[in-house]
DNA sequence: ATACCAATGTCAGTTACCTCA
DNA sequence: CATGAGGTAACTGACATTGGT
């Protein structure tokens, strides 16, 4: 296509890529999100071309990830077991102020919701870690006691992330059994990493158009500036010189002289093979075709 | 077949805690 | 030590989908 020729040097056609070639992946999760529809990411880490709504978003963070998580994961048990005691000793320590998701609504939706996601010994945590509303109650601290991911639990997480950005009820718990997490915990985990991920792709899509407005904007002051000397030029020629304006009357598409002079364009002594690249992508054919 | 409702999952937006410069 | 900024776990409300009645 010839549109594509030319992408290094409008960016253009990047920008269509954004919406064709890109597709349900992540070119609009807005739209994809409101529809329930999940963008699988497995495939974004993998695009090694400048593909934007596949690659952009991530910017290579998972290959990362994968790394340092593959390598933590070799350091062994160790770090694991100690993850765990950490959960275990936050879930103790802020189990009198702390609060399960499941307490601290007053959906009573929400709560039957967050209740279902605990298997029977994930609500013995849920119970440890207690209520916040009668936690409060006994002693009136307001404790939002925010339990800080451990490596091998962010590391565990982000492998499991880069494989599914969402998870099915079975793979939350497994994860959160795996992680000792309760599986609400999990659940939010991926929400926030969905955000950040959308965000990351949000502010590198940004940075995209900005560069493609600036590309635009010299385009169009290189345009004006030849239209000018186009417009001189025709104006010091002699009367005997006046030709058809071949120049400004040629079809950008097809580059054969429209207009005026289009019924003799092809004995026109104008090639204008000179600049195609200036009607690349976005300009209309002009009506003379 | 259709309407209604409850349950559930996901999201955007926000809050609050924690860490670090 | 105090503090502000940034990161992020957790919460909230809204919406869409699904399955049962």
């Amino acid at each position: 296509m010839g549109f594509d020729d030319h992408a290094c040097n409008t960016g253009l056609v990047l920008g269509l890529g954004l919406t064709s070639s890109a597709p349900q992946e992540s070119c609009n999760l807005t739209k994809l999100a409101k529809n329930n529809i999940k963008p699988s990411l497995n495939s974004a880490p993998t695009s090694g071309a400048f593909e934007p709504s596949l690659t952009l978003g991530l910017s290579g963070e998972p290959y990362h990830q994968q790394t340092v998580a593959s390598n933590i994961y070799k350091v062994g048990n160790s770090s694991q077991d100690e993850a765990i005691d950490l959960y275990r000793q936050a879930a103790a320590a802020s189990s009198p102020h702390s609060h399960s998701a499941v307490s601290n609504s007053f959906s009573s939706g929400r709560v039957v919701k967050r209740e279902r996601d605990l298997s029977s010994e994930e609500v013995d945590v849920d119970e440890k870690v207690s209520s916040r509303v009668s936690d409060e109650d006994e002693d009136g601290s307001n404790a939002r006691k925010k339990l800080r991911l451990t490596k091998e639990q962010s590391a565990l997480l982000e492998e499991s992330f880069k494989q599914h950005s969402t998870l099915n009820p079975k793979q939350k718990q497994a994860l959160a059994r795996q992680l000792n997490l309760r599986p609400r915990q999990v659940e939010v985990w991926f929400q926030n990493r969905r955000a950040r991920t959308k965000l990351k792709q949000t502010e590198v899509d940004c940075e995209f158009l900005k560069k493609c407005c600036e590309t635009l904007t010299d385009e169009n002051r290189r345009l004006q500036k030849e239209l000018q000397e186009l417009k001189a030029l025709k104006l010091n020629q002699p009367l005997y010189m006046h030709m058809p304006t071949a120049t400004l009357t040629m079809c950008p598409s097809c580059e054969r002289i429209g207009g005026a002079g289009s019924e003799g364009s092809s004995k026109s002594p104008f090639s204008m093979a000179s600049k195609p690249h200036f009607y690349n992508h976005f300009t209309n054919p002009s009506a003379a075709c």
